[in-house]
DNA sequence: GTCTATACCCTGATAGAC
DNA sequence: GTCTATCAGGGTATAGAC
């Protein structure tokens, strides 16, 4: 945590970035707007206020920028998974509160200064890069919906919830939140100023209440 | 219906389709392969089997070929539309008869040959087309939302389902399907040979029974 | 490392004979 | 309508002086 600030955010103390940081972060800009196929090496040069040729000191070829981008978006994704052995711990304190859990490292992952700009450009490039495809179909998808599909059960097994299929209900959960990333990032990326964070959280919020109502154990059965 | 073969499908009677029609067809399989991006007006010609000139005889230049896809999948989209006077009668027959009238509705937007092709590359370009975007957010998003929303207020004043917010159940309905859009035209399409139809239909029906057991009005309380 | 200059390729689109 | 031939522009990437 102590030299952790090698990726500087945007126009904060611009001068002491790098020239390398210079092209990676133009290159966040400009691709999270544009997508990577309509954005020149020329643009990213200007945008980085240095010359064309010089790009190519720091990175093999206009690709080389787009996986390096792509590896800093793996490398955060992955640091905020939750550890295994929390999990059960957070199961005991009731399925509210692992929701709650869940929703917040569901955010974490995005409520980065930078991030929600990849993650607008990994939305937009997920049908065109397979490198960013297996990522998003391996960690946002299969790996959450066997998690919650885990969780599920042993929440079931010590009877908090109704007994469902958990499989569907891992489903029916995550589901939703790749719907608002989809939601978010595609379709009102525009529009929508305020970050994510902010707008997502509470249609979540609002979603895992409703989840949660569906398959709470009744009172009146005691 | 009687002269609406214009839009011949793939392999058959290849020779007798009209230049234009070959054009368009071809535009169609690269296009959702691709991308608009990356394909070239010569390779247009070439899977067509025509020179490259004669393209410009028929479409004003290549972004009129994709606005022609564009506008044929809006017509066949906008006439799948049930009439609202069919949805009161539906209503009556109870949720479980809605809900299973819903998913076909649903399931009959796509299930046309080459609109399965025209619905991957809708997705594909969504984000990079403003046409595409906002027919998809209006037809597609906000318009089926606000039905359902409808839908559900009439059923809770009918006490044929649980009093929860009708926005709410619309969005826990509806945006399962789009989920089922993007996650196969956009992470699993080229894996993936059965079509949407088959595959997504049976997770749409699981669905629609999870939210049913969800909100139906319990027997005991008679 | 950064710059200037440029090579070389591929793109969409057009002109004009047939 | 379809073809051949071609253009102008813009794309990535490189060479070589500083």
């Amino acid at each position: 945590m102590a030299n952790q600030e090698i990726k500087s955010s945007n126009s904060e103390n611009e001068a002491k970035k790098t020239t390398k940081e210079k092209i990676f972060d133009a290159s966040v800009d400009l691709f999270s707007k544009k997508g990577f196929n309509d954005v020149t090496v020329r643009e990213i040069a200007k945008e980085a206020r240095i010359r064309e040729g010089s790009i190519y000191n720091h990175y093999k070829n206009k690709e080389a920028i787009l996986d390096a981008i792509i590896d800093y978006f793996k490398s955060e994704i992955t640091q905020s998974n939750i550890p295994a052995e929390e999990t059960t711990n957070l199961i005991d304190k009731g399925p509210e509160a692992y929701f709650e859990g869940g929703v917040k490292m569901f955010m974490a992952r995005i409520n980065i200064p930078q991030m929600e700009k990849i993650w607008r450009l990994v939305c937009i490039e997920i049908y065109h890069n397979a490198k960013i495809r297996e990522f998003f179909k391996k960690e946002l998808l299969e790996e959450p919906l066997a998690g919650w599909e885990n969780i599920f059960s042993i929440m079931m097994e010590k009877k908090m919830i109704k007994p469902v299929n958990p499989r569907t209900l891992a489903y029916e959960y995550w589901s939703y939140a790749i719907f608002l990333v989809f939601e978010y990032f595609i379709l009102k990326y525009d529009e929508d100023f305020d970050s994510f964070m902010n707008l997502g959280l509470e249609k979540m919020i609002n979603h895992t209440r409703f989840l949660l109502e569906a398959i709470k154990i009744e009172e009146e059965t005691n």
